[in-house]
DNA sequence: GATGAATGAGGATTCATTCAT
DNA sequence: TATGAATGAATCCTCATTCAT
């Protein structure tokens, strides 16, 4: 049993700093543990109860600290998403100047992949298959932001493009990344970047046509991946 | 649509079979039923009460025919595979000589699209993010299935690309499928049209580099789809 | 009768103990209408939740001491067989030299029936008419550690009986003595104790033509026996 | 409900014979099947679909005979007990005068176990563990009805016992015979073959001191029962 | 009579969530 | 706070029994 050293019915208020601190090292736990529950079964068919145990803590617990299992999958969602960002999220608009197609999809995917492969529950939960109702809400909105930042980028290559069509685009890309991922992550070392290219080349392929001849991007490097 | 055989009891044919007629009937009610209830619900999330509740019978009758909630979808899946190939299916085998990527695309592709609007439990099912163990396993065959006819159709294009080549690019190509094929349905109308066009053309854009300059595909042709 | 823990809290010691404390009172409790119930409906019929209410808790708290109803049955058998090993078991072994046969037989069947009066699910249980494959293995154990005991204490008396012989034996004794279990807790009051008798007398005739004429058996004693 | 076989309108009463012989067919059929899914699963795990199914009949047609599940078992009960007077039974109480008490167990016992050889499930009906309520008491009256017929034949041998003596004793030997049964049922070819012996034998030294000392039995054949 | 479909209450078991300690 | 026991509705599935044909 851990002792509880707070236990004592001091009515001073005690440092409340501590609490906190004790109290978010317990949500990283129990987030670890969902993402990993969540990993390896799905939102649906995980149980709170089988995330407090990977966390190694009791059910009661975990609800000291979340109000419901949706709430785990949507504090996680939100933890991943930012923590993507914070690492890696801002490079692409950081950049001063477009990028040439290919070296811009290198640097956002990339990263993007790798991330991935560190925090498998983010394709779990970005996908939402699966995720009923109010979460598949919730999720939308992350898609959603995360849409958001791609016509951003987007926009600064084609400004002249009807929205539509640019949300069009933007969500077709997506699709294809998000399924890309999956397919990517499916498979282990060689075969794995092997579908990393792949599907690099698919959106290559996929935008290239779209984006303006420009000096940023060297005609060789361009055939190479029109024609592998 | 499916044929409600329950509906009017029309005097005129159908007699010579008694006994199984009313179990058939009942067993297209819950397939139909469990289409519903799985689109809406996802696999794992659906209930063999609910199932029965919207084939408006007790469990007990489900259970008549089917042993267990995998066996439903996995009748389900089968049927609706069986379906989509007794339709359409021997469409891009039966064509003698090699089309026109941007025709067999369209040939291939908009069936595909029309019968998963109609049944879009397919696309569910198919998928499988969700569906444990066993499920996943019997979707897996499907899902090779196709992959198998669609390298063998890539084959007859492309006969000297290495057989590991050949499978990723079929992989990938279902894989955008799959998810293009969710996009679509994500969308009604107008909208759909243009998401199913634009999977269309991410799977041109792909895979017409690796197709072979042939006389069958028209310059003019390719040019439209290339910068649309 | 098993003393029940949750009667009066009295202040006097029991303190050292205090998480898990419940929670042994509850898998008391269970076992305790457990026992009730298999004796009453044997182990087939029983229900897991008419072991709840009968325990007065809800089916999920059932379900959070014990698997399923298999792991009830078999701890409450183990319980019972460890609870009879603990109170009289080893008298029959202790014993250092062999005693005559009605002394032997008043020693271990006396207290044996005492305690299956008390404790009537034993008797269900280690019957196992009804149990169903997995239990029946498991309560089959136990019939053939008490048979392994038997054979022990006969072969003290009977050394150069062939081994297949003395299993026989063994197996018939024990047998009687179940059978005759079972008549002896159909009856009640003064019946019983005749019937008592009577399984003492059929299990004494039957083995002192087996046993050694030795002086610890004065021979009007043993007449008593044979011709009441 | 049971349909009532006489209910139908039919003015003119029509050939009932062949009805009540295609009847019987079924009934026996029914019957045998019920006698091996209860020898295989004992009464409670039995399903009456399991006997239709085992019968090759369906459902319907087995409650078109029988009203529940209770009636089957008790018919059957009753048929095997029938089968058993008719072709054994009375061997024991033809026999005009009394005959050596080996002599009778043999021509009792030996035709008794030879008979549940034959029909195992008599043992599993009579025996009653397991089977609830209102049947128990139904069996309870075959087994009565046993328990009288021994009486009869005990009393015969010794008519200055008190009946309550008389009844103990018949009730012991039954319970030793029918626990000896499941042990010799329980074993194959020459194990069985022993065990039979060895449960004549302690019936045999059961009920010896208690019948008068006469000339219908030899000294020497009592002699080797008492001292194998 | 026979069939097989239909029923629905009930049984084992799970799980999100709450509560006493 | 932490614990783990407690809850009970909901799940999947079974089975005795009934009903339409």
């Amino acid at each position: 049993m851990a002792p509880d050293p707070e236990s004592a019915p001091t009515p001073t208020a005690a440092k409340p700093r501590r609490r906190q601190a004790r109290g978010e090292r317990r949500i990283a736990q129990l987030l670890d543990a969902a993402a990993t529950v969540f990993t390896t079964s799905g939102y649906t068919a995980a149980t709170t109860n089988a995330i407090a145990r990977e966390a190694g803590v009791s059910p009661g617990t975990l609800y000291q600290f979340f109000p419901n299992k949706e709430a785990i999958a949507i504090e996680l969602g939100g933890r991943l998403l930012e923590r993507w960002r914070e690492s890696h999220g801002t490079a692409l608009v950081a950049a001063g100047q477009p990028l040439p197609l290919d070296t811009l999809l290198d640097d956002v995917l990339d990263p993007l992949f790798a991330f991935n492969y560190d925090n498998p529950a983010f394709a779990v939960l970005i996908h939402g298959h699966d995720t009923p109702g109010q979460i598949a809400q919730e999720f939308n909105a992350i898609h959603l932001s995360l849409l958001a930042r791609i016509e951003e980028v987007f926009a600064t290559y084609l400004p002249d493009l009807p929205p539509a069509e640019l949300s069009r685009i933007a969500n077709t890309a997506l699709t294809i990344f998000k399924a890309g991922l999956d397919l990517v992550l499916a498979h282990e070392g060689e075969e794995r970047q092997s579908y990393a290219s792949e599907i690099k080349t698919v959106l290559y392929r996929y935008l290239d046509p779209l984006f303006p001849e420009d000096e940023h991007c060297p005609v060789a490097q361009r055939a190479a991946r029109g024609t592998p």
